[in-house]
RNA sequence: CCGCCCUUAGCUCAGACUGGUAGAGCAGUCGACUGUAGAUCGACUUGUCCCCCGUUCAAAUCGGGGAGGGCGGACCA
């Protein structure tokens, strides 16, 4: 695979590249340049990550050393979202999901390296380094960078600022040459590109996925139940969510249903060489099968695909890439049960 | 250590002064209309009024104690 190639790979399906051409240098320099991705074990998983998770699949394949980083300090810094006392049973259940997330989505999670935040936050090197950006950044400049990313509410705690300055820290103590996350997450690592090189690390690029809209429309909430797929959610409820979803005819923008598509349905059965079927009453022309997403766009703006018809077939799409984790959640009900004790045990 | 403020539906809050077993908006649920959903109408649901004790025929409301949260002051050899 030449550099084009592998920089395709890493670039496609996604919102931001900063910068392209830092990239092109990096696979020009290197045949395994470094790549991270990292999440806090707080809320359940659901498939806004499993789409950020499946570009790993790309990362992998063009020949990047992928670290994903369950950061399990953050994950009580922020808020205390996950209390002290479940970091490690939720860092397990991440780690769990996000293997089964991987696999599903064609790739070899043995490829992957995990590593928890407090294996290396806690160092005396990370902790000096932590300490002297503490006191190099003002107040404002940490709060804009995390805003996007660290719970915002009315009485906001220190550790939402320390959190911003570590996930900027964990670049380069991870030695990642490239920053994978959300688009949410530009803020924190724009303050890396600027803060690292002053503390002698190199500026990482970075990668960004797109964030899908929420089911209900507008955004997607976390703490909304129904503008969500979960990972574990069955055929039934799946079908439940998409048939309830913002889906107006024709409409590209905002609409869930479509993204769902795009992003995960349609990379996915591409790895798995799967096809898109539409069924459809003949009443309405007879079902429909579809290869790329770029025709079930097409089809749906012009009309001849109506919301009524594209929402059970993707929901059933949608259920089949999932379905491998799900299983695997499943069969682990202790991982669930540890990680969320008040809704599961 | 001292003082002041806050705590009521899933969320934001009203009600407290002048005791009479609780309300609005949003959210949610269900119908109507659409070959989906949304929008729009129509209907409906929701409570340990932070906890304990006391006063009273009667306490979200008054008194005392406590918990949690916030703000300020003081202390600064």
């Amino acid at each position: 695979m030449d550099t084009a190639e592998r920089t395709e790979l890493v670039t496609r399906f996604t919102e931001e590249v900063v910068e392209v051409d830092e990239i092109e240098a990096l696979f020009e320099e290197r045949e395994n340049p470094t790549a991270y991705i990292g999440y806090a074990p707080t809320g359940e998983m659901h498939i806004g990550h499993f789409t950020t998770m499946r570009k790993l699949a790309d990362f992998i394949d063009a020949g990047l050393d992928v670290t994903v980083l369950v950061a399990d300090l953050h994950a009580h810094l922020d808020d205390a979202k996950s209390p002290f006392e479940l970091l490690e049973a939720r860092s397990a259940y991440y780690e769990a999901a996000i293997v089964g997330m991987i696999e599903a989505a064609g790739a070899d999670p043995d490829s992957v390296t995990f590593v928890r935040g407090t294996e290396y936050q806690l160092e005396e090197p990370y902790t000096l380094d932590l300490y002297r950006m503490l006191a190099e950044t003002t107040l404002s400049r940490a709060k804009r960078a995390g805003s996007e990313v660290v719970r915002q509410s009315e009485n906001p705690k220190l550790g939402g600022l320390v959190y911003t300055l570590m996930q900027a820290l964990d670049v380069a103590a991870l030695d990642a040459d490239i920053a994978y996350g959300g688009i949410d997450q530009r803020g924190i690592y724009m303050l890396a590109r600027e803060q690292l090189p002053d503390s002698g690390y190199d500026k990482p690029a970075c990668v960004f996925a797109p964030l899908l809209s929420g089911l209900s429309g507008g955004k997607m909430s976390a703490s909304e139940a129904s503008s969500k797929v979960n990972l574990t959610d069955d055929d039934d409820a799946v079908e439940e969510k998409i048939n309830g979803a913002y889906c107006p005819a024709g409409e590209v923008e905002d609409n869930g249903v479509l993204e769902y598509l795009r992003f995960l349905v349609f990379p996915v059965f591409e790895e798995r060489g799967e096809q898109f079927v539409v069924e459809r009453p003949e009443e309405y022309g007879g079902d429909l099968v579809y290869d790329d997403y770029e025709a079930v766009e097409e089809d749906f703006v012009s009309g001849e695909l109506h919301p009524a018809d594209l929402k059970p077939a993707a929901a059933a799409a949608i259920s089949a890439v999932i379905a491998p984790v799900r299983e695997q959640l499943l069969d682990n009900p202790e991982l669930l049960e540890d990680a969320y004790p008040e809704k599961y045990a």
